[in-house]
RNA sequence: GCCGCGUUCGUCUAGGGGUCUAGGACGCCGCCCUUUCACGGCGGUAGCACGGGUUCAAAUCCCGUACGCGGUACCA
């Protein structure tokens, strides 16, 4: 049979880092089998449903690299792929579970539950809420009469569907990652199938859906593991064969704990993909590290592009344990696909942000020259245009942590430094002259490179860092630089 | 509380009884290159959670404990 694997998002608000690797273990993994890679959107929940979610997970996806087989808006022949599509679908099995058993009607309000979960817990026995006996004494199909239950379902009485879960026994199966997992049912709850709204849950819906597109491999987050079993009891009461399993392990945040909105952002880390797009990010460099984020190919290596990534992963290569997001070897991920990349390519992406940005650009060969001059020292796209800011305007502040090398000498040397080029002529205002020129000015006044060097970088920049500062110069031209080496006298 | 899952350098990981005085990567530190900033090169720092077994031999297998995480909804 062929392989064929779901991302199942709920579109309650943008796709989250973790939403996008759980994806990518998909498409992945999809890949790797030449399978099918398909999305279909858990849009049960009325009251946190989104409107542009589904926009925003598709183009996510997109961005991303990972092409979608089958989905909304994409087709395919297991449509449609919205489950608030398919509603009459789990009506019809929810029905086929009752008429076998499994499942049952409950009339029980939400408050009658939560008053019988006070009471239970206040009684000292705090944690089987829904077992044999406490079900009993409830209003559902169980205990009712069938007239009573007949009356009610035809009085429009708000009811749902609950799953009958088995008492005392062991529910077993075995997870691609995690090898047998096992539960006892006593701790499972009576699950809510169809809920009083007409729409199915989760479990429901997910395991209706995954049998009916023929999912092959159910690859998910960890948070779903608990509910397994559940899903598992509801293979069995269909007599359906369940796909096989996959838990993956959880981002983590730095300081512990599931990477949530609230602590990611507290960290630094941006929290939705759509950050990442907004942000400049190189989407192959967050997919290799969100790749290596709880997998590894087994070896040394650690640079991988989509295609190879699709070739070496395999399931039983995916770790266990969570995995802490490590926001600097992002970074540097980010690093080494920018210094990969050719100029070239990376030129249009400078231009858009510098014009974003209202800077004036000369001409193309002078963004081909900032480019160049930047791409080794450079993280991330938007570098070329802060780091590289003065290329385009003069600096408007200096670093305060530059300034600390602006002596007491500092202005003689510069102004001694502007005398010897300001009467270059401009063909002669180039980087060989330029070096030459503050060379004669450090002999002549016995003192070291850096005393001058640093002064003149933080006059011409703004900054302490930054380019090979005489080609820089020579970029920006004569008069611009002995404009900024005057400001720069005048004001420090 | 209960149920489940996990635990190798600060972080991501390799490792599946002897080849482990535990390998790689990020970070950090140092040196070299560069009379500037980086890139790069070289080197260093640092780890098998703990306690019991099993075995000639355990990071690797078993059992406990601790800790972490997840779940415990008419949310997914």
């Amino acid at each position: 049979m062929s392989v064929r694997v779901r991302f199942a998002p709920s579109p309650t608000g943008f796709l989250h880092i973790g939403g996008l690797r759980t994806a990518f273990y998909n498409y992945l993994f999809a890949r790797h089998n030449n399978g099918k890679f398909i999305l279909r959107i858990e849009d049960t929940d009325q009251a946190r449903f989104v409107e542009d979610a589904e926009q925003d997970i598709i183009k996510s996806l997109e961005w991303a690299g990972m092409t979608i087989d089958e989905g909304p808006g994409k087709g395919g022949d297991f449509g449609p792929y919205r489950q608030s599509e398919r509603k009459d679908l789990y009506h019809k099995y929810a029905e086929q579970l009752i008429e076998s058993g499994a499942a049952y009607y409950a009339f029980d309000t939400v408050e009658e539950i939560d008053e019988m979960r006070e009471r239970l817990e206040k009684s000292g026995n705090p944690s089987p809420k829904y077992d044999s006996i406490t079900r009993q004494s409830m209003k559902n199909s169980l205990t009712l009469s069938k007239d009573e239950v007949e009356r009610r379902l035809e009085a429009g009485d708000e009811y749902v569907v609950r799953l009958k879960v088995p008492r005392r026994e062991t529910v077993k199966f075995e997870d691609e990652i995690r090898d047998i997992v096992s539960f006892d049912t006593a701790g499972l709850d009576d699950q809510v199938l169809l809920k009083s709204d007409g729409m199915p849950t989760y479990h429901l819906a997910n395991v209706v859906d995954d049998h009916t597109m023929e999912i092959t491999h159910v690859i998910r987050g960890e948070e779903w593991l608990s509910s397994a079993p559940k899903h598992i009891l509801l293979y069995q009461a269909f007599g359906w064969e369940p796909p096989v399993m996959a838990h993956l392990p959880l981002i983590m945040s730095p300081s512990g704990g599931k990477l949530s909105k609230r602590k990611a952002e507290s960290e630094g880390i941006p929290v939705n993909t759509k950050d990442y797009i907004s942000g400049n990010y190189e989407p192959e460099a967050l997919m290799n590290f969100l790749a290596y984020l709880g997998w590894s190919p087994g070896d040394d290596s650690e640079i991988h592009d989509l295609k190879e990534l699709c070739n070496l992963f395999t399931l039983d290569r995916v770790s266990k344990g969570g995995a802490v997001f490590n926001y600097k070897k992002l970074m540097w991920y980010n690093e080494n696909y920018i210094r990969k990349t050719p100029a070239e390519d990376l030129e249009p992406r400078v231009k858009d942000l510098a014009l974003k940005l209202g800077y004036n650009i000369k001409s193309d060969e002078y963004l081909t020259t900032v480019v160049e001059l930047l791409h080794e020292r450079v993280s991330k796209v938007d570098e070329f245009v802060s780091m590289g800011a003065f290329f385009f305007e003069a600096p408007k502040s200096y670093d305060e942590n530059a300034l600390k090398k602006w002596k007491d000498d500092s202005p003689g040397l510069v102004k001694a430094y502007k005398a010897k080029i300001e009467d270059l002529p401009e063909n002669e205002f180039e980087a060989a002259t330029l070096k030459s020129k503050l060379e004669e000015v450090i002999t002549e006044n016995e003192v070291g490179f850096g005393k001058l060097m640093m002064p003149l970088r933080i006059a011409v920049t703004g900054q302490g860092f930054g380019p090979d500062l005489f080609p820089a110069m020579e970029l920006i031209g004569k008069n611009e630089v002995l404009e900024r080496i005057d400001k720069a006298l005048n004001e420090l």
